[in-house]
DNA sequence: CGAGCGCTTGATTGAGTTCAAAAATCGTGG
DNA sequence: CCACGATTTTTGAACTCAATCAAGCGCTCG
């Protein structure tokens, strides 16, 4: 049941079958079904959330109503607020899924729990996040200095897969272009025999 | 010497005397004056920086050699190349002194040390990475999804010390406009009576 | 005191948005 | 399996926010 997680754990940090074993005692899975809502902004939750199975996305809505994607979370990625499971705060962001989805549930005692049951389980953890902080930075920084069509090409670049599964609006909603710019910016792609696409 | 590092650090994490004495042997610190480079793009470094006194920056420079500021860092605040210090990779990012500055020289040694004689010092790094991953979810969010003026108004509300202390063009850089359209944005905001500036 | 840098202002341009509508694709029920 | 409605993508035209280019002002610091 917790096959794909298992896996992704022992691929990163070598725990044994019987350390997994206990310390996934009593962890619980979830079945999210395309379009339903496993966040909602507001909530004040104490999980985070394993991707085994499916895709989903954490996006914000502004004023006007116009949703804004944070993140992508496809399998073996992690989803959540990290404003409210790490800061006991409201959710800023809402999540969805954007496929029929599978994930595992996570509390801080997990981490807690796997911290000292698998000391390298907390050199992983850092590790984990010292990218995510090197990956955002990344973005910052095209969001600072790129053109719509250099933030698309370094999409489909880094996330080849992710460009089929999920419906154009949604990237160019991730990008922070419209539909129809993302439309105009792929035209003129192909037009220059950008037949990659 | 290290006074100011050892007060953020027992703030956080309540470390003795004794403790920081030991972890802190051998550690160096340095001076850099206004204009000079710290850290410049391609270095391979193992060290990341706290800043004691003064104001640093970390930027980018495009194809058209524009400079992109990632990140002001103030006093208590840390700084450095995380392609660099975390991964051994070449660094992408130049820091430099934005006023005469004192950092602390820190390395990987550093974090692992002091993780071993003050465990509490682990809990307190990931929570400041998590920290960290939050500010940065905000920033691409405004990225995203606000306009000039609502960036700069956020700005001036979360560093308010900072408005003052960093030249205007480089407050541009990092909000992701031009040095003539922040001139702009803080004329219209004054003709609507923002005294506050 | 003058050269250079930072800030402002103006005129023009341009990348991307908005609004509107057609074309293509998808999903679902008969 | 096809048809129909809904959603997604594309295309077009007008518009807008911010960029660019260019000039002038004011400060400071060497």
């Amino acid at each position: 049941m917790l096959q794909a997680f298992k896996e992704y754990l022992q691929t990163k940090t070598s725990i044994s079958d019987e350390q997994f074993q206990r310390i996934t005692e009593g962890v619980v899975t979830r079945k999210i079904k395309k379009d339903s809502v496993l966040l909602k902004k507001g909530d004040v939750t104490s999980y985070t959330f394993f991707v085994m199975k499916g895709l989903l996305r954490a996006y914000s809505i502004d004023e006007q109503g116009k949703e804004h994607v944070i993140q992508f979370a496809p399998e073996n990625n992690w989803v959540g607020d990290r404003n409210s499971f790490c800061f006991n705060e409201p959710a800023i962001f809402i999540v969805d899924a954007i496929e029929d989805s599978e994930v595992v549930c996570i509390d801080q005692h997990f981490f807690e729990r796997t911290g000292q049951h698998a000391p390298q389980f907390n050199r992983f953890n850092v590790i984990a996040l010292n990218n995510l902080i090197r990956f955002m930075q990344r973005r910052v920084n095209l969001l600072l200095s790129a053109t719509a069509e250099q933030r698309y090409l370094d999409f489909i670049e880094l996330y080849p897969s992710l460009t089929l599964r999920v419906p154009q609006w949604m990237i160019a909603s991730y990008l922070g272009i419209t539909p129809e710019s993302l439309s105009r910016v792929r035209k003129e792609l192909a037009k220059r025999n950008f037949k990659s696409i």
